[in-house]
DNA sequence: TTACGTGCAAAGGCTTTGCAGTCGG
DNA sequence: CCGACTGCAAAGCCTTTGCACGTAA
Protein backbone atom coordinates (compact mmCIF):
# COMPACT_ATOMS: atom_id res chain seq x y z
CA UNK A 1 0.00 0.00 0.00
CA UNK A 2 3.17 2.33 0.66
CA UNK A 3 4.45 2.26 -3.09
CA UNK A 4 7.02 4.75 -3.66
CA UNK A 5 5.79 4.58 -7.51
CA UNK A 6 9.72 4.97 -8.53
CA UNK A 7 8.94 4.53 -12.08
CA UNK A 8 6.09 7.18 -12.11
CA UNK A 9 8.61 9.75 -10.38
CA UNK A 10 11.49 9.12 -13.14
CA UNK A 11 8.84 10.17 -15.56
CA UNK A 12 7.84 13.21 -13.61
CA UNK A 13 11.17 14.22 -13.51
CA UNK A 14 11.85 13.57 -17.20
CA UNK A 15 8.33 15.78 -18.04
CA UNK A 16 9.27 18.59 -15.65
CA UNK A 17 12.80 19.12 -17.33
CA UNK A 18 11.37 18.78 -20.67
CA UNK A 19 8.45 21.39 -19.30
CA UNK A 20 11.92 23.44 -18.16
CA UNK A 21 13.62 23.07 -21.14
CA UNK A 22 10.65 24.36 -23.65
CA UNK A 23 10.77 27.61 -21.84
CA UNK A 24 14.29 28.29 -22.03
CA UNK A 25 14.69 28.05 -18.28
CA UNK A 26 17.86 26.73 -16.58
CA UNK A 27 17.59 23.30 -15.37
CA UNK A 28 19.03 23.61 -12.49
CA UNK A 29 20.40 20.76 -9.24
CA UNK A 30 18.28 22.92 -6.77
CA UNK A 31 15.13 22.73 -8.89
CA UNK A 32 15.37 18.74 -9.84
CA UNK A 33 16.17 18.12 -5.94
CA UNK A 34 13.26 19.84 -5.30
CA UNK A 35 10.97 18.44 -8.20
CA UNK A 36 13.03 14.30 -6.83
CA UNK A 37 11.56 15.21 -3.33
CA UNK A 38 8.32 16.21 -3.80
CA UNK A 39 7.82 13.14 -6.81
CA UNK A 40 8.95 10.90 -4.40
CA UNK A 41 6.96 11.74 -1.39
CA UNK A 42 3.94 9.17 -0.75
CA UNK A 43 1.85 12.10 1.01
CA UNK A 44 1.18 15.46 0.98
CA UNK A 45 4.52 17.58 2.22
CA UNK A 46 4.49 21.12 3.48
CA UNK A 47 7.39 23.77 2.42
CA UNK A 48 9.19 22.89 5.67
CA UNK A 49 8.49 18.96 5.13
CA UNK A 50 10.41 19.53 1.66
CA UNK A 51 13.01 21.50 3.04
CA UNK A 52 13.73 19.08 5.75
CA UNK A 53 13.71 16.08 3.42
CA UNK A 54 16.44 17.88 1.72
CA UNK A 55 18.34 18.27 4.82
CA UNK A 56 17.95 14.86 5.51
CA UNK A 57 19.85 14.12 2.00
CA UNK A 58 22.26 15.98 2.86
CA UNK A 59 21.61 18.70 0.39
CA UNK A 60 20.32 22.73 1.40
CA UNK A 61 18.41 24.44 -0.81
CA UNK A 62 17.67 27.74 0.12
CA UNK A 63 13.92 28.24 1.39
CA UNK A 64 13.05 31.10 -1.49
CA UNK A 65 14.55 28.64 -3.72
CA UNK A 66 11.86 25.97 -2.96
CA UNK A 67 9.20 28.05 -3.06
CA UNK A 68 10.16 29.53 -6.48
CA UNK A 69 10.39 26.04 -7.67
CA UNK A 70 6.76 24.94 -6.16
CA UNK A 71 5.55 27.68 -8.34
CA UNK A 72 7.24 26.00 -11.52
CA UNK A 73 6.07 22.61 -10.65
CA UNK A 74 2.61 24.10 -10.27
CA UNK A 75 2.60 26.17 -13.52
CA UNK A 76 3.92 22.82 -15.18
CA UNK A 77 0.97 20.86 -14.22
CA UNK A 78 3.34 18.38 -12.56
CA UNK A 79 2.23 19.30 -8.76
CA UNK A 80 -1.24 19.94 -7.02
CA UNK A 81 -1.17 22.86 -4.96
CA UNK A 82 -3.54 22.22 -1.22
CA UNK A 83 -4.52 24.34 1.07
CA UNK A 84 -6.55 22.27 4.25
CA UNK A 85 -6.40 25.19 6.58
CA UNK A 86 -3.77 25.12 8.21
CA UNK A 87 -1.93 28.20 7.86
CA UNK A 88 0.45 26.97 5.63
CA UNK A 89 0.04 24.89 2.06
CA UNK A 90 1.18 21.31 0.96
CA UNK A 91 2.22 20.19 -2.30
CA UNK A 92 1.33 16.74 -4.37
CA UNK A 93 2.74 15.38 -7.30
CA UNK A 94 0.45 14.55 -9.90
CA UNK A 95 0.94 10.90 -10.87
CA UNK A 96 -0.87 8.86 -13.05
CA UNK A 97 -3.98 8.38 -10.96
CA UNK A 98 -7.46 9.98 -11.81
CA UNK A 99 -8.54 13.02 -10.15
CA UNK A 100 -8.98 12.65 -6.20
CA UNK A 101 -10.19 14.61 -3.03
CA UNK A 102 -9.05 14.21 0.41
CA UNK A 103 -10.20 13.00 3.64
CA UNK A 104 -8.27 14.44 6.24
CA UNK A 105 -8.10 13.22 9.96
CA UNK A 106 -8.71 16.72 12.13
CA UNK A 107 -6.55 14.60 15.27
CA UNK A 108 -3.20 13.37 13.37
CA UNK A 109 -3.24 14.99 10.29
CA UNK A 110 -3.24 11.46 8.50
CA UNK A 111 -4.93 12.33 4.46
CA UNK A 112 -6.51 9.67 2.82
CA UNK A 113 -7.12 10.44 -0.88
CA UNK A 114 -10.26 8.97 -2.64
CA UNK A 115 -11.93 9.45 -6.44
CA UNK A 116 -15.39 9.42 -6.94
CA UNK A 117 -16.94 9.79 -10.74
CA UNK A 118 -20.61 10.47 -9.53
CA UNK A 119 -19.14 13.22 -7.42
CA UNK A 120 -17.27 15.00 -10.17
CA UNK A 121 -20.19 14.62 -12.58
CA UNK A 122 -22.39 16.36 -9.98
CA UNK A 123 -20.07 19.55 -8.80
CA UNK A 124 -19.83 19.83 -13.04
CA UNK A 125 -23.67 19.70 -13.46
CA UNK A 126 -23.99 22.24 -10.39
CA UNK A 127 -21.44 24.65 -11.84
CA UNK A 128 -23.91 24.57 -14.98
CA UNK A 129 -26.75 25.12 -12.95
CA UNK A 130 -25.61 28.22 -11.80
CA UNK A 131 -24.00 29.35 -15.28
CA UNK A 132 -20.52 29.16 -13.79
CA UNK A 133 -18.04 27.71 -15.86
CA UNK A 134 -16.07 25.37 -13.77
CA UNK A 135 -12.33 25.50 -13.57
CA UNK A 136 -11.56 23.45 -10.77
CA UNK A 137 -13.17 22.68 -7.23
CA UNK A 138 -11.79 21.44 -4.31
CA UNK A 139 -13.23 18.48 -1.90
CA UNK A 140 -12.37 17.89 1.71
CA UNK A 141 -14.02 15.83 4.58
CA UNK A 142 -12.43 16.95 8.14
CA UNK A 143 -13.28 14.14 10.89
CA UNK A 144 -11.11 11.32 12.33
CA UNK A 145 -9.55 8.39 10.34
CA UNK A 146 -10.33 4.89 11.85
CA UNK A 147 -7.27 4.78 14.20
CA UNK A 148 -8.12 8.05 15.89
CA UNK A 149 -11.75 7.11 15.95
CA UNK A 150 -11.29 4.51 18.38
CA UNK A 151 -8.50 6.26 20.14
CA UNK A 152 -11.12 9.52 21.15
CA UNK A 153 -13.90 7.16 22.35
CA UNK A 154 -10.94 5.00 24.47
CA UNK A 155 -9.87 8.54 25.75
CA UNK A 156 -13.83 9.36 26.75
CA UNK A 157 -14.14 6.16 28.65
CA UNK A 158 -10.97 6.66 30.89
CA UNK A 159 -12.00 10.85 31.28
CA UNK A 160 -15.31 9.35 32.48
CA UNK A 161 -14.02 6.24 34.93
CA UNK A 162 -11.63 9.24 36.18
CA UNK B 1 -32.72 39.05 -3.63
CA UNK B 2 -29.99 41.35 -2.10
CA UNK B 3 -32.59 40.76 1.14
CA UNK B 4 -30.62 41.97 4.26
CA UNK B 5 -32.54 39.68 7.15
CA UNK B 6 -33.32 42.35 9.45
CA UNK B 7 -35.04 40.38 11.98
CA UNK B 8 -32.31 36.94 11.57
CA UNK B 9 -29.67 39.56 12.56
CA UNK B 10 -31.56 40.66 15.68
CA UNK B 11 -31.93 37.22 16.67
CA UNK B 12 -28.59 35.82 16.32
CA UNK B 13 -27.83 38.90 18.37
CA UNK B 14 -30.07 37.89 20.59
CA UNK B 15 -28.34 34.53 20.63
CA UNK B 16 -24.81 35.71 20.84
CA UNK B 17 -25.90 38.12 23.94
CA UNK B 18 -27.33 34.42 25.86
CA UNK B 19 -24.22 32.78 24.97
CA UNK B 20 -21.93 35.92 26.93
CA UNK B 21 -24.08 35.66 29.58
CA UNK B 22 -24.34 32.11 30.02
CA UNK B 23 -21.05 31.68 30.01
CA UNK B 24 -20.71 34.50 32.30
CA UNK B 25 -18.49 36.19 29.62
CA UNK B 26 -19.04 40.46 29.63
CA UNK B 27 -21.34 41.77 27.06
CA UNK B 28 -19.52 44.45 25.28
CA UNK B 29 -19.90 47.29 23.40
CA UNK B 30 -17.11 46.22 20.62
CA UNK B 31 -18.78 42.62 20.89
CA UNK B 32 -22.22 43.48 19.73
CA UNK B 33 -20.91 45.58 16.86
CA UNK B 34 -18.53 43.01 15.77
CA UNK B 35 -21.23 40.52 15.64
CA UNK B 36 -23.70 43.12 14.41
CA UNK B 37 -21.41 43.61 11.30
CA UNK B 38 -21.04 39.88 10.07
CA UNK B 39 -24.79 39.31 11.42
CA UNK B 40 -25.71 42.03 8.70
CA UNK B 41 -23.48 41.27 5.87
CA UNK B 42 -25.04 40.23 3.07
CA UNK B 43 -21.91 38.53 1.74
CA UNK B 44 -18.20 36.59 3.41
CA UNK B 45 -16.28 39.04 4.89
CA UNK B 46 -12.75 38.90 6.08
CA UNK B 47 -11.07 40.48 9.17
CA UNK B 48 -10.17 43.32 7.26
CA UNK B 49 -13.73 43.86 5.94
CA UNK B 50 -15.40 44.07 9.04
CA UNK B 51 -13.12 46.51 10.35
CA UNK B 52 -13.99 48.40 7.63
CA UNK B 53 -17.43 48.03 7.80
CA UNK B 54 -16.84 49.14 11.88
CA UNK B 55 -15.08 52.53 10.48
CA UNK B 56 -17.58 53.42 8.27
CA UNK B 57 -20.24 53.37 11.01
CA UNK B 58 -18.01 55.31 12.81
CA UNK B 59 -16.77 53.15 15.62
CA UNK B 60 -13.19 51.69 15.77
CA UNK B 61 -12.78 48.37 17.10
CA UNK B 62 -9.32 47.25 18.18
CA UNK B 63 -7.83 44.42 15.32
CA UNK B 64 -7.38 42.03 18.15
CA UNK B 65 -10.43 42.46 19.81
CA UNK B 66 -11.85 41.60 16.10
CA UNK B 67 -9.62 38.67 15.82
CA UNK B 68 -11.12 37.70 19.64
CA UNK B 69 -14.55 38.12 19.27
CA UNK B 70 -14.59 36.11 16.06
CA UNK B 71 -13.26 33.20 17.89
CA UNK B 72 -16.40 33.42 20.02
CA UNK B 73 -18.61 33.87 17.52
CA UNK B 74 -17.00 30.95 15.46
CA UNK B 75 -17.17 28.85 18.97
CA UNK B 76 -20.71 30.14 19.69
CA UNK B 77 -21.89 28.25 16.70
CA UNK B 78 -23.40 31.32 15.35
CA UNK B 79 -20.58 31.89 12.69
CA UNK B 80 -18.87 30.05 10.06
CA UNK B 81 -14.95 30.49 9.34
CA UNK B 82 -14.53 30.33 5.81
CA UNK B 83 -10.84 29.71 3.92
CA UNK B 84 -10.88 29.93 0.42
CA UNK B 85 -7.04 30.08 0.05
CA UNK B 86 -6.61 33.87 -0.61
CA UNK B 87 -4.35 33.83 2.26
CA UNK B 88 -6.69 35.22 4.74
CA UNK B 89 -10.38 33.68 6.58
CA UNK B 90 -13.30 35.14 5.50
CA UNK B 91 -16.54 34.66 8.06
CA UNK B 92 -20.47 34.01 7.50
CA UNK B 93 -23.29 34.37 9.79
CA UNK B 94 -25.11 31.51 10.21
CA UNK B 95 -28.73 32.38 9.27
CA UNK B 96 -31.27 29.65 9.48
CA UNK B 97 -30.82 28.68 5.97
CA UNK B 98 -29.84 24.95 6.01
CA UNK B 99 -25.75 24.04 5.36
CA UNK B 100 -24.61 25.28 1.94
CA UNK B 101 -21.68 25.03 -0.13
CA UNK B 102 -19.55 27.94 -2.12
CA UNK B 103 -19.14 28.93 -5.97
CA UNK B 104 -16.40 31.26 -6.15
CA UNK B 105 -15.13 32.95 -8.99
CA UNK B 106 -11.77 33.74 -9.84
CA UNK B 107 -11.87 36.36 -11.55
CA UNK B 108 -13.96 38.91 -9.20
CA UNK B 109 -14.23 37.10 -5.95
CA UNK B 110 -17.94 36.90 -6.09
CA UNK B 111 -18.94 33.60 -3.97
CA UNK B 112 -22.66 31.99 -4.64
CA UNK B 113 -23.90 29.62 -2.29
CA UNK B 114 -25.82 26.38 -3.19
CA UNK B 115 -27.03 24.04 -1.40
CA UNK B 116 -27.44 19.93 -2.32
CA UNK B 117 -28.70 17.58 -0.27
CA UNK B 118 -27.54 14.85 -2.77
CA UNK B 119 -23.75 16.09 -2.84
CA UNK B 120 -24.39 16.20 1.10
CA UNK B 121 -25.47 12.47 1.66
CA UNK B 122 -22.62 11.41 -0.65
CA UNK B 123 -19.90 12.94 1.31
CA UNK B 124 -21.53 10.92 4.29
CA UNK B 125 -21.03 7.75 2.41
CA UNK B 126 -17.90 8.25 1.27
CA UNK B 127 -16.77 9.07 4.97
CA UNK B 128 -18.40 6.01 5.69
CA UNK B 129 -16.66 3.91 3.10
CA UNK B 130 -13.80 5.10 4.38
CA UNK B 131 -14.50 4.04 8.27
CA UNK B 132 -13.79 7.87 8.84
CA UNK B 133 -15.75 9.76 11.49
CA UNK B 134 -17.62 12.91 9.04
CA UNK B 135 -17.18 16.10 11.44
CA UNK B 136 -17.81 18.61 8.26
CA UNK B 137 -16.24 19.24 5.24
CA UNK B 138 -15.72 21.90 2.53
CA UNK B 139 -17.26 21.70 -1.40
CA UNK B 140 -15.76 24.67 -3.04
CA UNK B 141 -16.24 25.12 -6.89
CA UNK B 142 -13.49 27.24 -9.08
CA UNK B 143 -14.37 28.68 -12.09
CA UNK B 144 -15.90 32.09 -13.45
CA UNK B 145 -19.37 33.43 -12.46
CA UNK B 146 -21.67 34.18 -15.45
CA UNK B 147 -20.72 38.09 -15.45
CA UNK B 148 -17.04 37.27 -16.10
CA UNK B 149 -17.07 34.42 -17.65
CA UNK B 150 -18.72 37.02 -20.76
CA UNK B 151 -16.35 39.19 -20.16
CA UNK B 152 -13.13 36.67 -20.62
CA UNK B 153 -14.38 35.71 -23.99
CA UNK B 154 -14.78 39.55 -25.02
CA UNK B 155 -11.25 39.72 -24.02
CA UNK B 156 -10.04 37.00 -25.78
CA UNK B 157 -11.83 38.38 -28.82
CA UNK B 158 -10.40 41.79 -28.62
CA UNK B 159 -6.92 40.18 -27.99
CA UNK B 160 -7.01 38.20 -31.17
CA UNK B 161 -8.29 40.98 -33.30
CA UNK B 162 -5.23 43.42 -31.93
C1' DT C 1 -14.75 45.72 43.42
C1' DT C 2 -12.76 42.39 40.41
C1' DA C 3 -12.33 39.48 36.79
C1' DC C 4 -12.25 39.93 32.18
C1' DG C 5 -11.94 42.92 27.97
C1' DT C 6 -9.64 46.35 25.15
C1' DG C 7 -6.14 48.60 22.37
C1' DC C 8 -1.62 49.16 21.12
C1' DA C 9 2.48 47.53 19.73
C1' DA C 10 5.46 43.75 19.36
C1' DA C 11 6.09 39.16 17.99
C1' DG C 12 5.06 34.99 15.10
C1' DG C 13 4.49 31.95 11.11
C1' DC C 14 4.34 31.51 6.31
C1' DT C 15 5.54 33.48 1.97
C1' DT C 16 7.52 36.96 -1.22
C1' DT C 17 10.94 40.26 -2.71
C1' DG C 18 15.47 42.79 -3.43
C1' DC C 19 19.96 42.23 -4.45
C1' DA C 20 24.83 40.74 -4.96
C1' DG C 21 27.06 36.82 -6.39
C1' DT C 22 26.83 32.47 -9.36
C1' DC C 23 25.93 29.35 -13.08
C1' DG C 24 23.54 26.90 -16.98
C1' DG C 25 23.28 26.84 -21.98
C1' DC D 1 29.03 35.54 -22.20
C1' DC D 2 24.38 36.72 -20.81
C1' DG D 3 20.26 36.02 -18.91
C1' DA D 4 18.32 33.56 -15.43
C1' DC D 5 19.00 31.40 -10.80
C1' DT D 6 20.41 31.14 -5.95
C1' DG D 7 20.75 32.33 -1.15
C1' DC D 8 20.47 35.48 2.30
C1' DA D 9 18.22 38.80 4.66
C1' DA D 10 14.64 42.05 4.76
C1' DA D 11 9.99 42.97 4.10
C1' DG D 12 4.92 41.71 3.73
C1' DC D 13 0.57 39.69 5.24
C1' DC D 14 -2.44 37.85 8.31
C1' DT D 15 -2.93 36.58 12.94
C1' DT D 16 -1.70 36.05 17.89
C1' DT D 17 0.22 37.60 22.21
C1' DG D 18 1.87 40.63 26.18
C1' DC D 19 0.76 44.19 28.91
C1' DA D 20 -1.07 48.48 31.07
C1' DC D 21 -5.41 50.43 31.37
C1' DG D 22 -10.49 50.31 31.28
C1' DT D 23 -15.08 48.48 32.13
C1' DA D 24 -19.26 45.21 32.69
C1' DA D 25 -21.63 43.11 36.35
Amino acid sequence: MTTTRPDSALELRERFTRYLRDRRLPVTRQRLQVADVLFHAPDHPSVDGISRDLKRRGVTVGTATVYRTLDLLVESGLVREHDFGEGFRRFESMTTRSHHEHLVCQRCGQVVEFVNERLERMLDMIADEHTFLHRRHRVEIFGLCPDCRGRDAADLRASVTS
